[in-house]
DNA sequence: AGGAAACCTCGGCCGC
DNA sequence: TGCGGCCGAGGTTTCC
């Protein structure tokens, strides 16, 4: 589930449990989540004894800054991490076990088995996949209206997917995505070219309002969703579109409706979305 | 370019 | 009320 507001989440509860404590060993209990190195082996003895500096996030990845490498983190679907003393009953769908040397152990569960993890020396991280691909980081203040505008402005593709795509901003997921378009006005499948320079305008201080919001509440649980501390994140009480289909819109009554766009649920409200601009509307009806 | 399928398991819903 | 089966789930990659 967790997209950039739930990850930050994460991180921020991580680190304030777990910095300065040393790895002792590491158990894969699914080898499939080890993306690399290649041997679940050598990916456990290479933490084994490092200390955890700190923990960032990029997008929707974390990353583990340990003594003389990073541990690259991807929770995918339903990824969550824990802190639990050691003699805690080892829950179901637990993958990884990183066993500390002060009697407590970091957890990661995955129920759906989709997360991943990759080990890099310091600073190579950025180098390889899938860090080195990531697009604007946006919550960060490199991301201006210029910087975003630069990034997508006239392309072809529909508003939607392109979002999603990591490649041009990197942590936005399926529920902040369509909460950004109804913010901003804008129907899911018009195309980015489309776009006027003020809905362009509007849709980025969609974006960066909707994330901020979001991770000032420290993220939504729609399901399973659940930080570090095992408590639950609040903005879901404030989502104005997911997940509320057949409801009304909280800005002109209508019913928001679900539909399906590059292969993902869509919920939007189409009378304060439209697919298409009203001139453009107006221009076709005169033609025709 | 863009859609569909695939990677997994689980929970909700429908129908009997 | 209980059970079987189908659908879909917040992400990403890969294959047409």
């Amino acid at each position: 589930m967790p997209e950039l507001p739930e990850v930050e989440t994460v991180k921020r509860t991580l680190n304030a449990l777990i910095p300065g404590k040393r790895i002792d060993q590491v158990q894969v209990l699914l080898p499939r989540i080890i993306q690399h190195p290649s041997e679940p082996e050598i990916f456990a003895a290479l933490l084994a004894g490092q200390h955890i500096h700190t923990v960032e996030r990029r997008g929707k990845f974390l990353r583990f800054v340990l003594d003389d490498a990073v541990l690259v983190s991807h929770l995918r679907m339903e990824g969550r991490y824990g802190v639990y003393p050691s003699e805690a009953e080892v829950e179901k769908h637990t993958h990884v076990i990183f066993k500390f040397s002060d009697q407590t152990e970091l957890r990661y569960r995955d129920v759906r088995q989709f997360g991943t993890m990759h080990i890099f020396a310091k600073g190579e991280e950025w180098n390889h996949p899938p860090l080195n691909k990531l697009g604007l980081e946006p919550l960060d203040p490199s991301f201006t209206f210029a910087a975003f505008s630069a990034k997508i402005a006239g392309r072809p593709t529909k508003v939607k997917p392109l979002l999603l795509n990591q490649e041009y901003i990197a942590g936005i997921g399926n529920i902040y995505v369509d909460e950004s378009l109804f913010k901003a006005g804008i129907h899911p499948e018009r195309s980015v070219q489309s776009l006027t320079r003020s809905e362009l305008k509007k849709l980025h201080e969609a974006i960066v309002a909707t994330l901020q919001d979001a991770v000032e509440l420290g993220g939504s649980s729609i399901k399973s969703y659940v930080n570090g501390q095992g408590e639950m994140g609040m903005f879901q009480q404030k989502l104005l579109v997911y997940g509320r289909k057949e409801e009304p819109c909280c800005r002109c009554g209508g019913l928001i409706e679900r539909f399906v766009v590059a292969g993902r649920g869509t919920h939007a409200c189409l009378k304060c979305q439209p697919q298409k601009r009203r001139t453009r509307t107006v221009r076709k009806a005169q033609i025709e």
